[in-house]
RNA sequence: GCCGAAAUAGCUCAGUGGUAGAGCACUUCCAUGGUAAGGAAGGGGUCCCGGGUUCAAGUCCCGGUUUCGGCUCCA
């Protein structure tokens, strides 16, 4: 299998030497980057400089691409000294090998491998397969073209990316192809628009989700979870408002640091009316939408003194918070621009940080779980801070160890499969960070679980210890779902709407044989209702046959059907969602069955 | 914000310079039904917006908006 990968991962190296060759005669004047492969291929970053590409060049590379293939070239390993390589890349003007072989000397390397393809040779590491004719001609495809700042640095020129796919056989790219289309019938945008979930409103504001009734419903119901979970496990509700003085954020250091992702103020001191009528302002305060709920919750930590004795102080909050974020960043639930975020503030001295963050691993864990999510696939990073570049982080370097060592400590103490990153920490804190996969294969991050040195200090928070001095409380800020509107967003595509009974926003479609069973339908309705259950009712002029189609479409656990037979017995016609099978169940049965799902949440 | 693409009825989409269409949905009427589309009639359009080319623009050109796929950023 590992041999198996090392193949794929050479094939499609290959590709991309073969696609940049490819260019190289098209547009002989290009200046290449780097083209690695990746999960389904391979790209190739490349400055085209005056020369406009679009999708519609795509083919044309292909076909050169194919073309090089028939010729069977050899990949034709060479060394070079490092300063002759340098020399070379200069005197051709390929600035950008230039720069990486640059970076390889001060690294310390005294020379550097080149790979050559026909006319078109390579700064590479390899390997490669012998020669393109090992390449088969329908195993690869061109399928997209981005813009790609080079070195992943928006303050460097933007490249031009372009993506191909390459799988060892042409059944697997085929299968893969496939595996997509299916993929992209359960994206939350897709269904969320079928099932009437959401919608996001032009008129409303980007980035603004609006709920739809069986959407909120499905919040609300993962949302009453949530609440329950947390007062099981300790947790005081705290609320706070939408906005706040303009203080607040001045002294967390968002008013500096963050403020490219923040909403303009709002000055108070004036009516709508006095600004429509452009009065002069006579005493200016301006608020702020807030971006995040710490401050609050460190104001009300701080309305009276604290002791050691009160910790831990566990405070959660679904608070809706806003934050500017760019207008080619947002997408349908997943990145939006006002958003609730389940948030928990856990203060603690430090004896009681390990098993507080133990505690909230748990607890994510359990979460995942309960909405049926396999956590070995939950991928973990532990988020550090970055040594080379300590000026750019708040606390000390004592913090940092202590923090950093406990963090990792707790995710290898619970066996977590997770990935240290250097640099990925907040400037306030180390973190570790779960993000899921959604339909199409992209991360994100949901659960994270935070160190905060930040706002401690800045808010100068205080309890006193048990000598009668002041002390700085440990403050971990931590959210399970990551934000409700992103944690949905992945639930609809993890069932492909097809909800389990305890969170469906329906749980029963009824469906009246004909316009005389619709009176004995709703009254039935009323029943299942005042037990607790959620149900609709199809009272429409249509045919027995197309209701069931509908009801079908609305994925919904169970639909009856209502009829004669009905009324004149105790039994119900069930029909299962999945199933295209109908089974007679005495009422109190029925009611027993879906009593027991709802409680074992499936 | 940047690179590439898309935008036609509530939804899914057809329409390559010459009278804006289909299916579903919606309304009304007929049919009163038994497990994946009963029949008929009807209403519904700023063809994303603004400009240009043309006798004539949904269609071609320019600018903008939004959406989608990436990059950067992020819950």
């Amino acid at each position: 299998m590992d041999q198996q990968n090392n193949n794929l991962e050479t094939l499609r190296h290959s590709l991309s030497h073969v696609m940049a060759a490819a260019i190289k005669e098209l547009w002989p004047d290009v200046k290449f980057a780097i083209g690695p492969a990746i999960e389904t291929g391979f790209y190739y970053d490349i400055d085209f400089g005056e020369i406009k590409i679009g999708e519609e060049d795509l083919g044309a590379i292909e076909k050169k691409m194919k073309h090089i293939i028939k010729q069977g070239l050899k990949f034709e390993r060479t060394e070079m000294a490092i300063d002759e390589a340098i020399a070379k890349e200069k005197a051709s003007g390929q600035i950008y090998k230039e720069e990486l072989i640059k970076d390889l000397k001060a690294a310390g390397e005294t020379s550097v491998s080149y790979y050559k393809l026909g006319n078109f040779e390579d700064l590479c590491r390899g390997p490669h397969l012998e020669a393109s004719g090992k390449i088969k001609q329908d195993i690869f495809m061109l399928n997209k073209l981005a813009g790609a700042y080079w070195r992943g640095d928006e303050k460097n020129k933007m490249l031009t990316r372009i993506y191909g796919l390459a799988f060892l056989t042409k059944e697997e790219l085929d299968e893969y192809i496939k595996m997509i289309a299916e993929a992209e019938k359960r994206d939350h945008r897709k269904l969320g628009k079928e099932m009437d979930l959401f919608h996001i409103d032009d008129k409303v504001g980007l980035g603004l989700p609006l709920w739809h009734p069986r959407g909120a419903m499905l919040w609300r119901l993962v949302e009453d979870f949530w609440y329950k979970e947390h007062l099981k496990g300790g947790y005081e509700l705290v609320r706070s408002p939408h906005i706040g003085n303009r203080i607040l954020w001045e002294t967390s250091g968002h008013w500096g640091f963050y403020n490219s992702s923040m909403y303009p103020p709002i000055e108070i001191g004036q009516t709508l009316e006095d600004r429509q009528k452009s009065e002069k302002i006579k005493e200016s305060e301006e608020f702020l939408l807030k971006p995040m709920n710490c401050p609050f919750h460190v104001q009300i930590f701080k309305s009276s003194p604290k002791s050691y004795r009160d910790f831990p102080m566990r405070w959660a909050e679904c608070g809706t918070v806003y934050r500017f974020e760019k207008k080619g960043e947002l997408s349908g639930l997943t990145r939006v621009r006002g958003f609730t975020q389940d948030d928990a503030h856990i203060m603690c001295r430090a004896d009681q940080v390990e098993y507080e963050l133990k505690r909230v691993v748990d607890f994510i864990l359990f979460i995942f779980q309960s909405f049926g999510f396999d956590t070995k696939t939950i991928n973990v990073y532990l988020s550090l801070r970055d040594p080379k570049n300590k000026e750019k982080y708040a606390g000390n370097d004592e913090g940092w160890d202590f923090t950093e060592n406990v963090l990792r400590k707790v995710a290898t103490d619970k066996e977590l499969n997770f990935v240290e990153e250097e640099g990925e920490a907040a400037f306030y804190g180390p973190k570790l960070d779960f993000k899921l996969k959604d339909v199409i294969g992209r991360e994100w991050q949901c659960s994270t679980l935070q160190f905060d040195f930040n706002l401690p200090e800045r808010f100068d928070m205080n309890y006193t210890n048990n000598k009668g001095e002041d002390e700085r409380p440990y403050v971990l800020h931590r959210a399970l779902f990551g934000s409700f509107e992103r944690f949905l967003a992945l639930l609809i595509e993890h069932y492909a709407g097809a909800f389990p009974v305890w969170i469906s926003p329906i749980q029963i479609k009824l469906v009246a044989v004909s316009e005389k069973h619709v009176e004995y339908c709703l009254k039935l309705a009323d029943d299942f209702r005042s037990s607790g259950f959620r149900v609709s009712v199809d009272a429409s002029d249509e045919t027995v046959g197309n209701k069931i189609r509908k009801a079908v479409k609305e994925k919904v656990p169970y639909m009856l059907v209502i009829g004669d037979k009905e009324m004149n017995s105790d039994n119900l016609s069930i029909r299962n969602r999945g199933s295209d099978q109908m089974r007679e169940v005495p009422r109190e049965d029925f009611i027993a069955e879906i009593m027991m799902k709802i409680d074992n949440k499936v």
